[in-house]
DNA sequence: CTGTTAGCGCTTTCAC
DNA sequence: GTGAAAGCGCTAACAG
């Protein structure tokens, strides 16, 4: 009778024809898929022949309907995330997921249109096992939103109220660049900034203010808004050759920006690291690939995403349910062509 | 008794509590919601109320089991993706998925480790209503693995047999490409593959040996062989600087080769465009700000993932069942800095 | 060890 | 219009 998979395209096989064809009752295939040692060995063996001949995969929906984790996380991005930076966050949390046999939902949030109430449908829809905030995502605004629904919660590079967190040595690294700027001669610093609500940002900018507050007789520290993109350091830039006195050293918010702010600047017959020296953040790759080659503050991109999804993971599975701590991994400075010691009178 | 959402944080609320909430049956509830107008406006109020106080979300799975669409589309795609190619294409497809009510998964495959099962297991797990292969993921070995589970399949950037894909017109671009360097004088060519097994690739050189072939006495093309990687890149401006004659014109598969070949070269002192130009693929937002500026051919990225979404909801909607056919979209070639005249005596 | 059975939460006939 | 009830496919008691 042992018919073959093949034939009938209409509906996938359910568990009742699995037991069917292998002559055991359901239970016994559900047995025999989940807790293999508990089914004696011939009867496991026909109900593994059985899958094989039908093609036979569990539905997932019902799985999780019966009270199964659904191996899903939602990984909520902004619409506008910087590609070099998050991708490699996303592989990271990607490669810890499949590892444990989770996937990931990107579920992209739309600032602009403020669809909050979207992401919080799908929270609550009962689909995810866990959610993942990428920076930006949460803001004094939205925190409690995204804690209400009470899925475990783990936000990457940011930090939500009593909520875990993995992030970076934001302030301590950007300091340490600031020093080294400071260590070959410049006194005149400008920061370029992201968003002024972005939490990476308030983290690096109140360091910075700190470390210079200690300076304030022998440093100046000025500051130019923008928001990670190219657009905004070309812009910095602009308002940057205007500035009566030009500073003669940039600490920038990202490597995006710094970039873009290298070619204005350079178009305009500013030399770097001649005449302005520009260390960038994030460590992208192609701040390796640009002219001058970028000194930057590289972030552990991969290990972030990485890090995040194991802590969630954690929860997931009971563990550390009461560790809403922080995880601080250590950024690391790259010292390249575009920082130089400060001209002669800065 | 209408006791308010707060306090037990334990189980969410079913559509059993609504309807009690309410007063109604959970038929009621579930028309309130689905199909408003079959139902009687003084109820509908009194179920939409029970919803709000409550905090009542439908459960997904119950949903799903019950026969409902998922409302989740699987994007399959390479572990080792291009970030800034594809980040883009995706942000399209979530952009039309979202506008309609859908959410991605992002199925990373792991061709490294041949872990296509999982991938085949996913598909079949009932969980989703389509899928999207991104290019790379469908070569000639897994297309029919893809198309096996039965889903709504499009793909995007490559082309499996009998399935719906979306393109670009790379062939016919990158011999304009070519075309436009013959005119201001190149006659030694040499192209920068990518993979060999890849789709794109195929395309894209069997266009250019075409053209190349009514042109075999006045011209030379050669062939480096790549996998659109800055390192790969590196590799093959290693191989350009060894070779007897030079090439003085590059045609790059993506602009990452091109940008990573561009900087190699300058390292040994020859100079772009005056030795040689260099022409890259793909349209990457940094190929504006590397140096020289890179000509290139700017593929529609947003649009790609876009208009492959699109397809695919049409498919699960039930329209154009039978259109496997590829729609295809036109490059644009972007000349800039990186690209001039032969030199002398090439 | 294995089979029987009762739901998980929802939609959808089928009666009323 | 509305309600009662039958499952969707699966797992977890509970018997045997």
């Amino acid at each position: 009778m042992a018919s073959v998979r093949g034939g009938s395209r209409d509906k996938p096989p359910s568990i009742v024809d699995v037991a069917q064809h292998a002559g055991v009752s359901t239970a016994t295939v559900s047995r025999a898929l989940a807790a293999p040692e508990q089914v004696r060995p011939a009867l496991r063996e026909r109900v593994e022949m059985a899958v094989r001949d039908l093609g036979y995969r569990p539905n997932a929906a019902a799985q999780r309907l019966r009270g199964r984790r659904s191996r899903l996380i939602l990984v909520v991005t902004l619409t506008r995330w910087s590609a070099p930076f998050f991708a490699e966050v996303l592989n990271g949390i990607d490669s810890e997921l499949a590892a444990n046999g989770y996937a990931m939902i990107l579920g992209n949030l739309d600032l602009d249109r403020r669809q909050d109430g979207h992401l919080v449908d799908m929270m609550q829809s009962g689909r995810f096992d866990g959610v993942l905030a990428l920076a930006g995502v949460a803001n004094a605004a939205n925190g409690h939103e995204l804690k209400e629904p009470g899925l475990p919660l783990v936000s990457i590079c940011s930090e939500i109220q009593g909520t875990p967190s993995v992030l970076t040595d934001e302030g301590e690294s950007i300091v340490e660049a600031a020093e080294h700027l400071f260590g070959i001669g410049h006194r005149h610093f400008v920061y370029l900034s992201g968003p002024a609500t972005n939490f990476s940002d308030r983290s690096r900018w109140d360091a910075l203010k700190a470390y210079f507050e200690a300076k304030k007789d022998e440093c100046r520290l000025d500051r130019i808004e923008g928001d990670f993109t190219p657009r905004s350091g070309a812009a910095a830039a602009e308002r940057f050759l205007a500035s009566l006195e030009r500073p003669t050293a940039v600490l920038s918010s990202s490597d995006e920006m710094a970039i873009a702010f290298m070619k204005v600047a350079k178009h305009a017959g500013v030399h770097v690291p001649g005449d302005v020296s520009v260390c960038g953040f994030d460590g992208i790759d192609f701040a390796d690939y640009c002219e001058p080659t970028l000194t930057t503050i590289r972030q552990p991109r991969f290990e972030l995403g990485r890090t995040g999804a194991y802590r969630l993971l954690q929860i997931i599975a009971g563990h550390s349910e009461v560790d809403a701590g922080r995880t601080v991994l250590r950024n690391t400075l790259c010292l390249r062509d575009s920082t130089g010691r400060a001209p002669r009178h800065g």
